[in-house]
DNA sequence: CGTATGCTCAAACGATCGTTTGAATCCTTC
DNA sequence: GAAGGATTCAAACGATCGTTTGAGCATACG
């Protein structure tokens, strides 16, 4: 086997998701991204098969990394005798916030919000299989610190939250930076900003 | 002027209410709407001019209402000595829970969390334009119950809750109701649900 | 060198899209 | 009941969709 072009597939991966942030699933077509990315329209279908399977594979490079370092990370807080609340939410949210400062990471954020609201039972399926364990986890550890809470009311405010981080996470692509802030006091500024919210919203009284 | 069909035409934005929440505006094409409605396909563009013209009737049919009852709500609270931010809260929920448990209403909210998360810039102008006075509204209410929030700090936190809520009740379609429980409860205890956790999100020290 | 193998390319496939057309039909009004 | 506007209808328009094809080119291996 030769080659194996690694560079063809990453520029259509590039550009699906910037086309698919922008314009849909749907909205955005293989000519305009094929045209984007700079290569032969036949190209999604030789190196990915279909559309739908260019989709998936859009989410899995993003998506595998992220919540691997979600789950590191959440392992680093949990085995400690005094788990707070807001280290664990910290390991959910800096990972993709993180992630949303990276290249074209913010608009990879704004795909996610997007599949989210679709409702697609396929893409949903594809979602829950491949990283329903992530969200698991967490719901598991949030039980385990938040103990005077009914299993419905857990998951009612874990919903609320989810849908909050969500749709803020996506539009982290088109907020301006105020002058003379760094992005570092920027990005810290947004994790605080999440995670006390965050806090608030599962464990009010 | 004869009749002016207004039968066809609610045939039409009843059955692109449930086609654009199950497939989106793409996906969802005149074919399938019209043959869902039961009428012949030219009679969108007959009735509505174009697709995207049908797209904001659907929104208009419901927002119209929709915001004018929170509109109310919250003159009728904010006239008293001594408001309530949980009051406030109400008057923007509870009218948006009401329209979900109305036949098609709760597939409405599905489409507008839809609308919320594509950042198409042209319905977003449409919304903005015909209905951006009702969260000028709230937004300066919440500002004045809560002065001990910058500016910036407040807009996190109603971003924050905005999402919440929108996700929330874009799922109300689908949940299944405990046996048992009347569906009067049900509302109270989704309505309590939101308004406790927005009251936590918006005020939290 | 010859020949597989991986990849790109222009071109075309059938299907479906939103929209338009012009005749047929309904319904009101005189 | 004739006239005329409002509405419906089947059919077609050009455009665009995702996908497939087969020839052409590159690179690796015997």
């Amino acid at each position: 086997m030769a080659g194996s072009s690694t560079l063809t597939k990453e520029r259509i991966l590039g550009a699906a998701e910037v086309l698919f942030a922008r314009r849909g699933f749907d909205g955005a077509s293989l000519r305009q991204l094929t045209a984007a990315a700079g290569v032969n329209l036949a190209a999604v279908n030789y190196h990915f098969g279909s559309k739908e399977k260019l989709v998936e594979q859009v989410f899995r490079r993003r998506l595998d990394a992220l919540n691997a370092r979600r789950l590191d990370a959440l392992g680093k807080v949990v085995g400690r005798e005094d788990t707070h609340l807001e280290d664990v939410l910290a390991a959910y949210i800096r990972p993709a916030l993180e992630l949303s400062h990276d290249d074209n990471g913010a608009l990879f954020m704004r795909v996610l919000a997007r599949a989210f609201a679709e409702h697609d039972d396929s893409l949903r399926q594809f979602l829950s299989e491949n990283y329903g364990h992530v969200m698991r986890q967490f719901t598991h550890e949030f039980a385990r610190l938040l103990p005077q809470l009914s299993k419905s009311e857990l998951y009612w405010r874990i919903d609320l939250v989810t849908g909050a981080l969500t749709h803020a996470m996506s539009g982290f692509g088109m907020i301006q930076r105020k002058s003379g802030v760094s992005e570092q006091q920027h990005r810290e500024q947004t994790a605080q900003h999440l995670i006390r919210f965050a806090v608030a919203g599962l464990s009010h009284p």
